[in-house]
DNA sequence: TCGCTGATTGTTCGT
DNA sequence: ACGAACAATCAGCGA
């Protein structure tokens, strides 16, 4: 959290990765890591954010304002944000589980066949989704 | 014209 | 166990 990398004159080291010029590394098949709660929940503030602040220019301003609103907000009203992200968390594995497979063995295989339907195996899903204390 | 920078927290990986 | 990096967003500014 606060302590987390330290912001502060670490830029140039963030630039080498971010450039990644040399290595050609390409992951195209890599996915992207699986949003927190936090972002979850900046996906609707964002918006919201917008429409009261439609002048606000920046991310800071808006992080900021996320931030102090996410503090802000109870553990209660953050769970169905958290429990979005445990989903969001579960795909992620699951397309990293694809994504090592193809490292691994699996030779670069060109997914050419594109009407596989995105989404099928679905594994059951424990249809219990908890309860939803809905009132 | 193209692309990085900034600020927020959480999650995840690496050493 | 700790630390560093990366996830999205948008406009502004540098080369």
């Amino acid at each position: 959290m606060k302590g987390g990398r330290s912001k502060a004159g670490s830029k140039d080291e963030r630039l080498s990765v971010k450039q990644s010029k040399g290595k050609k590394v390409k992951d195209p098949n890599k996915p992207k890591r699986a949003p927190s709660a936090f972002f979850v929940f900046m996906e609707g503030f964002r918006k919201q954010f917008k429409e009261e602040n439609p002048n606000v220019k920046g991310v800071a301003a808006m992080g900021k304002a996320g931030g102090d609103r996410w503090r802000s907000m109870s553990d209660d009203e953050k769970a169905p944000f958290v429990r979005t992200a445990e989903q969001r968390k579960k795909e992620y594995e699951k397309k990293m589980r694809a994504y090592e497979s193809k490292q691994s063995g699996g030779n670069e295989e060109e997914e050419s066949d594109k009407s596989k339907s995105e989404v099928n195996d679905e594994e059951d899903e424990e249809g219990s989704e908890e309860e939803e204390d809905d009132d």
